[in-house]
RNA sequence: GCGCCAGUAGCUCAGCUGGAUAGAGCAACGGACUUCUAAUCCGUAGGCCGGGGGUUCGAAUCCCUCCUGGCGCGCCA
């Protein structure tokens, strides 16, 4: 990649000059620093390098600068290196890199934004995972959709990835749920229920009765404990599939459904626990099984087992965790609904003490999804009977627009979402701003074709015929794709993604307002052609990060 | 009370490991369609980066403190 074709060119200027005593420190940063500066006027990509060394030189960091320029072998790389500012070194890259640029994206084509910044580390990405009681709602939404766009930005990253999705069909919520549907289904047969208030109040718990009740008839003589717990099985089942049915709807798909239960019936949480006496990190207090976190940076320590046998979530969850570093996977990324984040200095303290680096966990806080509508909030409950579910959500605003729109701020920052809002806006909505670029490049290229006019072949282009300022600031934001998903995905941060998308389609709309792609000068017009669809190449591959559609017409 | 996240233009938000003159969209105002799709473009205006201290060549970014909003602090899941 371009960067690192720079600092190399640096690393070797700083050598140079430590050779022949120009410098004087030995000193070598980890990092040599590159940024692509806010302004064009400070080139294509600028180091802070000289400041650094300021100290341990004892000069002025434009002095460093200029004596690193000075030794700077001008290769063909570089248009022009210049000092400036407090002593930045800017460079301007060589006009011929970027017809090096549009080769590899047709080179690449759909591959073009890949790279190999993973190394093939194995990461696994948890997400959604919610409680299989009840349909998904918006909150869960945006965590399906980061946690699916991460996974991909991570694939193309390099990485190795697996998405999963934790079913909790074990403890008391899924009893709940078996109790409700029981209830529900004594009352489907003429019996006065009194439903309980912590029981599930909504009507798709009547539905899930009703449709019990024809599939395997009464539960007569069957003893209530049992009744309930086949009611449970049977919810959780439909219910998974619902789930299952709103993720397709949504585009999204797991290689993996983890189940908890299957934790219980491997004995998983046993041996787990069992390891983690091995080193002694638990202990017995008031007759429960407890977990030393603290020595480990939590506030307390926590139960495993309670007074009265029962293991507590937390200990599933332990043996969750241990065994997906057992599965073998380098990296482990949950994507947690914010109103856990409590939640993570024990699990973080559990993996450090049975001796885990503290990276190979990384917790995903997805902040909270206010839903308005009309400007009011609406308040969501499963218990209250009162929510909009996600299914609803997507046939009222559309896949593409929901996706982008989750998407479309740092996960760590809430979101308020008015669906009003969102349908009313749905014209001007920066999804179709993009989407838009897009089909407008498909639409020149059908012109194209009915004038008779081929895609050129790499050598029917000439680059020198590309003179606009606009179509080599096109160019450039092109050969920063590949930093963008790199950049997103090392610091788990799809929505990089998002604004180098916006940044690159508000690019194509300015060209395409003021220059013509297809006019009477065949080779210009070859040129264009060319570049337009290098444009429409990384378009694409950006939207399909996201899971966001690239529409031919609009 | 303790902890986590956030506070940037009227509104919604970007700002990469500290960097050069703090950016974009919407809203407002003024322009551009006999020309590849006007779901677009061009321009104008809009700021004490919550307040106050500190760290250094340099702070929206790091540290301390205070204020505001949200969320957590179970032998619940």
């Amino acid at each position: 990649m371009i960067k690192e074709d720079i600092r190399s060119a640096i690393r070797e200027a700083l050598e140079n000059c430590y050779q022949q005593g120009t410098l004087s420190s030995g000193e070598f940063p980890a990092e040599i620093q590159l940024e692509v500066p806010k302004s064009q006027d400070h080139g294509d990509y600028a180091t802070n390098l000289a400041m650094m060394l300021a100290r341990f030189e004892g000069k002025s960091p434009r002095q460093i600068a200029d004596t690193l320029v000075a030794s700077l072998r001008i290769s063909n790389l570089f248009a022009a290196v210049e000092v400036a500012g407090p002593g930045f070194i800017n460079f301007r890259l060589a006009v011929g890199y970027w017809a090096t640029t549009l080769q590899r994206i047709y080179d690449g084509q759909e591959r073009f934004g890949r790279s190999p910044a993973g190394r093939g580390v194995r990461v696994q990405v948890e997400f959604v995972s919610a409680n299989p009681t009840g349909p998904l709602h918006i909150g869960h939404g945006r965590g399906a959709v980061v946690g699916d766009a991460l996974a991909s930005i991570l694939d193309a990253a390099g990485f190795d990835v697996q998405r999963e999705y934790y079913i909790n069909d074990a403890g008391n919520q899924v009893q709940t749920l078996g109790r409700s549907i029981f209830l529900r289904l004594r009352e489907l047969q003429g019996e006065t229920i009194d439903f309980p208030e912590d029981g599930y109040q909504a009507p798709y718990i009547i539905e899930l009765a009703t449709r019990l009740l024809q599939e395997q008839g009464e539960l007569e003589g069957i003893a209530e404990e049992e009744a309930i717990s086949r009611c449970a099985r049977f919810g959780v089942q439909q219910i998974l599939g619902w789930i299952g049915a709103d993720l397709e709807a949504f585009g999204i798909r797991f290689d993996n459904w983890y189940s908890e239960q299957s934790l219980y019936d491997r004995n998983m949480v046993e041996q787990e626990l069992a390891r983690l006496a091995d080193k002694e990190l638990t202990y017995q207090e008031d007759g429960a099984l407890w977990l030393r976190t603290t020595d480990f940076g939590d506030d307390k320590n926590r139960v495993l087992i309670k007074s009265d046998g029962s293991y507590t979530y937390f200990a599933s969850d332990v043996a969750y965790h241990l065994e997906k570093f057992d599965r073998g996977f380098d990296r482990v990324i949950d994507v947690w609904g914010a109103d856990h984040h409590g939640y993570i200095p024990r699990m973080k303290a559990m993996l450090k003490g049975f001796g885990l680096p503290a990276e190979a966990l990384e917790v995903l806080l997805i902040q909270m999804v206010n839903l308005l509508r009309d400007g009011q909030p609406f308040v969501m409950g499963k218990r209250s009977g009162n929510f909009i579910t996600l299914r609803e959500v997507i046939d009222e605003v559309g896949r593409d627009a929901c996706r982008f729109f989750f998407l479309m701020r740092r996960c760590d920052s809430q979101l308020d979402f008015d669906l009003e809002l969102a349908k009313q806006n749905s014209s001007d909505n920066p999804v179709y701003y993009v989407q838009y670029a897009h089909a407008r490049i498909c639409s020149i290229n059908r012109n194209a074709a009915e004038l008779g006019i081929e895609q050129p072949s790499i050598h029917q282009f000439d680059f020198n015929l590309l003179t606009l300022d606009e179509e080599i600031a096109l160019i450039r934001q092109l050969s920063r794709f590949p930093e963008a998903v790199e950049g997103a995905a090392l610091h788990y941060e799809p929505h990089r993604v998002v604004f180098y998308l916006q940044d690159l389609a508000a690019l194509l709309h300015s060209y395409y307002n003021r220059h013509r792609v297809l006019i009477d000068e065949v080779p210009v017009t070859y040129a264009r052609l060319y570049l337009v669809n290098a444009v429409r190449i990384v378009l694409a591959n950006a939207l399909s990060l996201l899971g966001v559609s690239a529409p031919e017409k609009m």
